[in-house]
DNA sequence: GTATCTTGTTCCATTAAACGGAACCATGTT
DNA sequence: AACATGGTTCCGTTTAATGGAACAAGATAC
């Protein structure tokens, strides 16, 4: 029924097909039974098997007994507050965020670039102080977003040529930027005045400011984003919070680049008893 | 220098070999460089270069080029997502730890069984709003702490004695119940009552009372706890507030249930746009 | 400016592990 | 009792991981 989702998961032998499985078993979003996994893999039955049995050994998975299903196991949580930790400038930019949600009152959203795609990675709404994990691991299209261009805009030459071929360039809404010509004059325009816009091109009615975080170097480290709805606020009300934006996002580019030159400092263990 | 710290994890062939290196990598809590992993691990050079060229080509790491150093990698976080919603009791049991910490202005926490130890999934901190990953992916001692006691109550026999030889006993306070002996009368206790209590036995002048989260069947789900000083409250006071907790664990697990069987629902895939 | 060291990468014959077809077992069905 | 269905184990074959050693590339020393 399922079917196989993708055979691209290219193949770094044992170990890619192991997280292969790992993916699907996750992508269910629920407790998975051997057989629906066996449906939706390409993997033999036996292989699977064995696959699956090592990822439970490993604690990677976990299998429910009395149903006898497989759901994503407790080593990846634990593994999950290390990733989260070091793999993204949420810790870092988590006082910052605060800080813009109180003064604006509007959401907040930090976003890093993983391939053509914008993953989220911390949010705040101004109302109710919405579950991060709810949010944190979203993806969404670089295309059509505040944070993606921002960052596109700043990536070098030959990642952006990289990167744009792998782009859907879906239509999301009529303002959508659907072909590369239109995209990377509006990335051009970005690098000009530093910071971007969605003009309701991802859904109707929603529109955001986003400013890139750049390290000193001038690599793209991530971005930040206002948003709002028509309804409620303008582009120009927006455009106003730039300089703001752009200033908090130098700010956490400057922590997070410290952050990098401990040399010798956090030698604990990060895993406490 | 640092040694390597475990022969420990087995090893289930290459799968494990390679994840004890992310495990490795994220235990640096910091960007880390080929020649330090080396140190600190068991593996031949040209092992570890291809575990590790491995796990980077799968998203499970990222090589900082400039640095030349590896850190944990945005696929993990992606993972992270997907086990944190389904692998715990977290994203449920949300909403009933606010209500309970603002009802009883207490310390509240949510934990499940890992193997012999207490793994921490969420914690509310009457006063300042906790940053939820600095405490989730902690581990703790089963044996000295209300969730631990609380959970290894209900437990069947069969699993209790494969963890209890696995138990450190460590006496962190006068109070702690430092053998099997004492451990098993405690245990019989809780069942008998249906909440466990730490009386100062991990840390001095903590205390707290525990309610497990049992399913329909009994099997144990997790945890709950309110801590609270001596200095500030007593174990009397905690006492009435243990059927509240019970209630909570039973909601908690009612929905858990639930949630076990859309058999339909929740389709999508927790990917948005 | 050359020698040397430290750090990271590649080679390749050896060895070990993953593979997967098929047989098998356990439950639940007609 | 015969038969699915879903899950697990066997075992000869195939493939991938292994790791010692040689090799490149910067960084330091001389």
């Amino acid at each position: 029924m399922a079917g196989d989702q993708s055979g691209i998961h290219s193949g770094d032998g044992t170990v890619g097909k192991a997280l292969d499985v790992l993916d699907r078993v996750a992508a269910f979003g629920r407790p998975v039974r051997f057989s629906e996994l066996m449906a939706a893999s390409p993997y033999p039955k036996a292989t699977l098997f064995r696959l699956l049995q090592t990822l439970t050994s490993q604690g990677m998975l976990a299998l429910d007994p009395e149903r006898s299903s497989y759901a994503p196991g407790l080593r990846l949580v634990r593994l999950a507050h290390a990733a989260w930790r070091q793999a993204s400038l949420a810790p870092i930019a988590r006082p910052f965020l605060d800080a813009l949600s109180a003064e604006t009152g509007e959401t907040v959203h930090l976003a890093q670039l993983d391939g053509a795609h914008v993953l989220y990675l911390d949010k705040r709404n101004a109302r109710v102080p919405v579950d991060m994990f709810s949010q944190a691991g979203k993806v969404g299209p670089a295309h059509c977003t505040g944070v993606g261009k921002a960052m596109l805009a700043f990536l070098p030459e030959a990642d952006l040529a990289r990167l744009i071929p792998q782009m859907s360039f879906h239509r999301h809404t009529p303002a959508t930027l659907a072909t590369p010509a239109t995209l990377r004059a509006e990335l051009a325009e970005i690098r000009r005045t530093g910071h971007a816009f969605d003009r309701e091109e991802h859904e109707p009615g929603i529109i955001c400011v986003a400013a890139p975080i750049l390290s000193s170097r001038g690599r793209v480290l991530g971005a930040l984003s206002l948003t709002t709805a028509t309804a409620r606020s303008s582009l120009g009300a927006l455009a106003a919070r730039a300089p703001r934006l752009s200033e908090t996002a130098a700010a956490i580019a400057a922590e997070a680049e410290a952050w990098q030159f401990p040399d010798d400092a956090g030698r604990r263990a990060a895993i406490g008893g």
